[in-house]
Formats: structure tokens, sequence, C-alpha cells
DNA sequence: TTGAAAGCGCTAACAT
DNA sequence: ATGTTAGCGCTTTCAA
């Protein structure tokens, strides 16, 4: 037994095969027909051919998603709000992970235009400007997320990188330290840069100079090497607990802004595993995004909270927007956020 | 501008449309009117529709996946292999989050069918029998990842979780363990009730009674609740540090062996902050999955390692199997694991 | 090998 | 409101 079609619940019903089709999409149709119609295709469990309907619509009622860095869990929550969004306006989402930075987005846009879909969302990443040539050509909606653009004839959506970046350099200095590094992410990205920007410039207003800045790409493992380059003289020797710290004079920073919570979770690991260093005490830890992860117990990691869930909503109220009207209307949304003080911080002007 | 059609392209060339479908498809054409054609199509920018292409065969090479209980780290670990080796050959993959147990996968997949998807990959959620036939009929593969079934007509691909979970229980046994807890991941699912088993039938090989056995249903907040509950002497008390222990009397487990991490995690965080308890001093934790988080140095988890990567390879490859087979042939597949032994469990023999 | 013709299952345009 | 006709962009006969 096959797939049962529109014409056959005609002809099963005594109707033409447009008002079958009629039935289904919701145009007008007497009442006894419908009836008619339901019955035929209840008893022929037939469905509409999503793929037929689409080929002449040019709607898929699909959008496209590409993800990068998703061992960042942060994209998994998003992940999450974005498919529950989306079935909730009644469309199905068509995932590409970018399993790493050399990956070629443009390929995978391509992909999806082949595939029709009615829009696309690029999650930090972005796309050649062929590809977006192309995209706008054929009047299939983009938004960047989690990234900004250069580009401004690009739709994005990010969070308040700058700023959020330094309402927490100014949290710590008013908190008393010091000597504040910064681990900060890819300088490629857009919030690796933009929260840069925050930490140096709040530090400027306030005439303090970075006790270091050291990138990282939001690897784990970067993150891993660079708190070891902030704390050399604090590193365990092999195989015995102590440092080489007593006899040598080097200062270690009184606070580490890291440019997002997954990477601070290996500051704070590498902290605690690999030196006699206590957090909050000798060496405050912030972090940026508060996953979910950042509030548990074990974790407790002062952040900056980046809510993923109003960025997501965002993110599609704008897609759709495109969708749905013709006139061209570029958006660059920033969502605020705000300053989360957990137990991985603590105030040292007391 | 709008999308080129092989029409276009044939015009461009000098050649009938079809000679333009055949250079894409493959089929034989002679050397200088391919040359012709793919010279045109680059002119035009045409690229093959995959909507009209699938509406014809049949086949949209795109596989659907539904998930549930994506907050469990275990899931985007697969998600991450399931995509990259879903591109690999040539598909594309279409998500649907299950956001609760309540949704219903049923509709999911109905929603997955109207897309003419070629394949469907459930993960850690099953079907109707009504929509099992539904797919039967319509010759859709369906394979179950991580979740086993009675229908021995469904595909399912899971780790060996009787024989892990024995693995388990005999080493902390072997290690000294009296009084093992286990805190079961949900009744409703065969991994929990498999682990369950593993459990209870290691245990009553070796003749010890367990010490409690606490059902929580895969979700962080009824693994907290059921730690509390296996040691309710040692919960500090609101605001102080003491515990109800000194003056009672009760036992509490020398090891807790969890249905999987994430609720492992759970437990670690609640003995952590909630009691004075030390891990694993004073109680051994064990998980199951050995998902990216357990090796953390902060987290350290003994676990029994489930092999993401292999899970997914192997349920794609019964997919493909069925999908390009006609014949069924039904495959039950058990992955093999194995332990990993970290610093939230000790030797008490000695 | 290649073109002409047919048709996948549906929606849209146009009568009535 | 509804049937007839046309056609979305492609693959697949069928001849030549």
């Amino acid at each position: 037994m096959v797939r049962a079609t529109a014409a056959d619940v005609a002809r099963e019903a005594g109707v033409s095969q447009p008002t079958v089709s009629r039935v289904f999409s919701g145009a007008s149709v007497s009442e006894d027909k419908v009836k008619r119609v339901r019955n035929a295709a209840e008893k022929l469990d037939y469905r509409p051919n999503a793929l037929a309907r689409s080929l002449i619509t040019g709607r898929s009622r699909t959008i496209g998603l590409v993800v990068a860095y998703f061992e960042n869990p942060f994209y998994a929550e998003a992940l999450e709000q974005f498919s529950t969004e989306l079935k909730k306006r009644g469309y199905a989402l068509l995932l590409f992970l970018a399993t790493n930075d050399k990956e070629d987005a443009d390929s995978l846009v391509q992909d999806l235009i082949d595939r029709q879909v009615d829009g696309v969302v690029l999650a930090s990443i972005s796309l050649s400007g062929e590809l977006t040539q192309k995209l706008r050509q054929l009047h299939i909606p983009l938004v960047l997320f989690n990234r900004g653009t250069m580009d401004s004839s690009i739709s994005a959506v990010t969070s308040a990188n700058v700023d959020g970046a330094a309402q927490v350099t100014d949290y710590l200095l008013d908190t008393g330290h010091k000597r504040i590094a910064h681990i900060a992410g890819w300088s490629g990205s857009s919030t690796g840069r933009d929260r840069r920007l925050g930490f140096e410039t709040a530090m400027a207003a306030r005439a303090v100079t970075p006790h270091a800045i050291i990138e990282a790409n939001y690897f784990r493992e970067s993150a891993m090497q660079a708190c070891r380059a902030l704390v050399p003289g604090d590193i365990k020797q092999a195989g015995t607990n102590q440092t080489i710290n007593e006899n040598s004079d080097y200062e270690k920073p009184d606070a580490i802004f890291v440019g997002n919570d997954y990477m601070a979770f290996a500051v704070l690991d590498c902290l605690r595993s690999e030196t006699n260093l206590e957090v909050p005490e000798d060496i405050s830890v912030v972090g940026y995004d508060d996953v979910l992860m950042a509030a548990w117990p074990a974790i407790n990691l002062t952040t900056f909270r980046q809510p993923a869930r109003r960025m997501v909503d965002r993110t599609l109220d704008v897609l759709f927007e495109l969708i749905e009207s013709t006139d061209v209307d570029v958006q660059h949304h920033q969502i605020a956020g705000e300053l989360i003080v957990r137990g991985s911080s603590c105030d040292r002007s007391c």
C-alpha cells in the first residue's frame, strides 16, 4: 500500500481534486463537501504531500539553522529554544552543525538553498559576501544569531556584548580587584571582539591597566592553556603539590574575566586541579553567557546572563518579519543581559 | 532575479531540458554537452531544485531525528555525531526536540512523514504501534537510538545496559562497598529498566541486598530529591552547617550508582552543597554514559562509557541498510562499553 | 546518446 | 463554491 493522493480522495469523496486541496489548505468549501472529503481522507489515511505543496508555493515551512561551536552548551540551550519556537509556528528545522571553524558555511547554506528553506539562521558563524548576495537574490531571509556583522544589510541578533563586558569589568573594579586579566574569545568573532572591547574600555575609563589579555578561541583546551599562562608560578610541579611560586615574585591576577562560560569552566578546572589557588579567595573568575550549568552548586560561576530564550525569540521574530513582508527592513538587535553574581568571585575591598 | 531552472540552462546550452537533468544526476551524456551544460549552469548560477527532484524520485535525502531529554549532554554529543555522519553521506537532518515526555512523538513523526524523510531515528523515545505501522506501510525505515523495544519488528541500537550496569555493580562490590544504593532512570524507558535490572542481578548474584533503589526520571531535580532521600540525616539544616546525623543511627549508603551521568552530576552537587559528606571518602558516586563533562577535573566522575560515536554510526548503518535494501532485516544492536574509574569512587576494601 | 512527451502531487487562475 | 485547465521543476519512459 502506498500513499493516497488528493486525486484518490477526490474520487472516493466524489468531488474534484482541487476541492480536496481546498479543504486541506483552508479555502472555502461547503460544509457538506468538507465532511465528505474528510471522511474519505480518513478512510484512505491521506495527508497532503508537503513536498508537492512546497514545490508550487515556493515555501517549504522549513528554516535552516547552522550552528558552530556546538560544544558550548549555550548553543544546545539555544537550539532547544529554536526547535520549540519553530514548532509553535508550524515550521520544521533543518540543522547543520559546523564541526569546526574550517567548515565552509557557504556550502552548508548552499545545501539549505537547494532544499528551499524559507529562511536561514546562522549561529556564531558568518557567510561570504557571495553567498549573502545569493540569498538576497533568492529572497531567502538571513539572520545572524550571536554574531554581529559589519555588513549593515544583514540582520543580526546579539546580546549587548560591549556593555555586558563593561558591566562585568566595573563589577570587578568596584569589588576591589586590582589585577584583572581577560581571556578573550576568538578575535575573528564579534562576540570575542566586543567583549574584549567592553573590558578594555571599562578598564581605561577607570585608568586601570589590564593585568593581561590572552586570546583563546572558545575552545576548552585553549582556555586551559591561557589559564596556565596567567598563573605560571602556581602550577603544581609534576607529581608533587609544590609550586614555584614561593621564591618568585611574579604577580598573579586577582581576577580573570573569561570570554564565555564554557571557557570559564575550563579555567575553574585548571585552577582547582593544577594549582593550589582558591576560587574566589585567591582569584575571582567571571564568565559570560550564564548557561544553565553555571548555576550548579559545584560550579557556581559569576557570569553575565545572555538571555538565550529572548535572543532566540527575537531572532525568529526578525526572521519571520523578513519572510512575511517583502520590503527589506534590516535589523540589528542587541538584547540586554544582567550580571549574575555567584560564588566564583568575591569582594576584596573590605 | 529568480532561480534558474533546468529549462533555462537547456536553452542557454542549446540542449534539451532532460539532458540538463542527466548531467546533474550523473546519467550518460556526451562530453561535449556535459561541458556546454556545465558552462551554462555556471553562468546562470543554476542548481537543481531538490524539492522537485524529491517529489518525483520519492527520496528526499533527508532523515528525521526526534530527540527527547535533550538537557542530557549525551544527546548533544550524539546529535553532533549524527549531523557529521549524515553530512558525509550526503543527507540532511530534520530535527525535532521533544520538549518533554508528554510530547507526542507520533505527531512529530507524522510531520516527518509529510515531509517525505527517507528514514527516521528516534532517540530515547518510542512510538505508538499505529505510527510504527504507518511507517512500515510507507516503507520509511525507523531505528530507535538508545531505546530498546519489545516490538521485535523495530530496529534499535542501544548500549549493553544490563551488562554495563552489572559491571558497575561488580566494581563497587569488588572495591568493598557494602551499602549500595541505586538512583534509577525512568522505568518507562528501556535504559532505566535495563540498568536497574543489571544492578539488581549483579547484587543478587553476590547475595547483597541493595541499600535502596529510588526511581528518578532522568531529570536533574528528581535526582537531587532522590539524593536527599538517601542521606536524610546528613542534610545540613537551614542556615547552619549542622546535620541531624550525630544523634540518629540511620545508615547511609557508601555508594550510589546513578542511572546516568546527568543525574550523577546532580547527586554530586547535592552531596557537596547540601551535606558535609565527602566524595569519595564517605560515599562513592558512579554514573552512566561518560559524557565529556564527566572527565572534567571538577567533576571527575567514575562512570560507564556508552560510546556515543559508535552507537550513532551503527544506528545510521542500520538505517541506511534499511533504506537501500527492500527486504526487511530488523536488527537489535547492543554496543559494548567500558567502565571508566575516576575520582568519585574509591576502594574501601583496604 | 538524445529529444519529445508524460507525469510526480499539489496549488493557482479562471470560468461558471 | 466548485470543476476545469494549467503548471511548479524535475525524472522517467519511449523513440529515434
